[in-house]
DNA sequence: AACGCCGCCAACCGCCTGCAA
DNA sequence: CTTGCAGGCGGTTGGCGGCGT
């Protein structure tokens, strides 16, 4: 036996909403609340509309804190980072992104980043590039199929793998905040840095802290560290991939 | 101008979860 | 502990507008 429907279909205006219903279901909101109860709202706004449509329509379209206007380069890098980690938890990501949605994110994953991503990914022929290219490429490399994105439980695979900290001080970069700038005025940054180039003989620029990313900084002209100053003027990011993509399956590194 | 195709996005559907009775 | 309900969520759909032919 299926579930009851929360509303009869046959007795409530389904489709786009009018500009008379957001205002009387906005003035409804603003002026009572939602009443802690959304399949009665409607009936007490005087609106033939399923309480579900209503806190729909409110939360992705009339709430006054809604961001509209097309995503952010850095909101695309947001999204695209977590994606990777946590899979395809829209409303995890949307409460990452001030006043977006996760019907927005959604959106916006599927009809503009999911191709920008993969067409990224098979366009890595230039040395610099921006942070969030460089984000997208390493998240990338974790495919065994370049034109498929990495679905979630691949995603959660990769999370169970132990990933290496340089210290307390520096793990600050969750999912949170995926771009961290190094602080490599840290001494025992510094030192876990060689200690890295003297193990695998990579380019101190590309490590990995708390939950798998790369942390760098890139300001168009080459890497920098969080006072600006150069660390590699001429760096090929597609090194710096492929050294975080084999520190990334590791396990076994300080 | 008419038509078809395609991308975008608002809205719907149905499953899952949490909670109160 | 079980049951039923409402909210929350992600997947999917369908209408609309822009664009090319």
């Amino acid at each position: 036996m299926g579930r009851s429907p929360c509303c009869d279909k046959s007795k409530v205006k389904r489709g786009p909403w009018s500009p008379e219903e957001d205002t009387i279901l906005r003035n409804h909101i603003q002026n009572h609340g939602t009443g802690g109860n959304w399949i009665a709202l409607p009936h007490k706004a005087g609106l033939k509309r399923c309480g579900k449509s209503c806190r729909l329509r409110w939360l992705n379209y009339l709430r006054p804190d809604i961001k509209l206007g097309g995503f952010t380069e850095e909101e695309d890098d947001i999204i695209s980072s977590l994606y990777v980690n946590i899979g395809s938890r829209w409303s995890v990501i949307a409460s990452h992104l001030r006043g977006r949605t996760d019907n927005d994110v959604k959106n916006h994953w599927n009809t503009k980043l999911k191709k920008k991503l993969s067409s990224s990914y098979n366009s890595t022929t230039t040395t610099t590039t921006t942070t969030a290219t460089m984000t997208t490429s390493i998240n990338l490399m974790r495919c065994s199929d370049p034109t498929t994105l990495l679905p979630k439980q691949e995603a959660d695979y990769y999370q169970t793998i132990p990933k290496p900290i340089f210290d307390d001080s520096m793990n600050v970069a969750d999912y949170q905040q995926p771009m961290m700038i190094s602080n490599s005025n840290d001494a025992n940054f510094n030192d876990n840095v060689s200690s890295f180039q003297e193990n695998q003989g990579s380019s101190p620029n590309a490590f990995l802290m708390g939950n798998n990313y790369a942390s760098w900084r890139d300001n168009g002209d080459g890497m920098t560290n969080s006072d600006g100053d150069f660390l590699l003027e001429d760096f090929d990011f597609r090194q710096v991939i492929s050294e975080v993509a084999n520190f990334n399956h590791s396990s076994q590194w300080f």
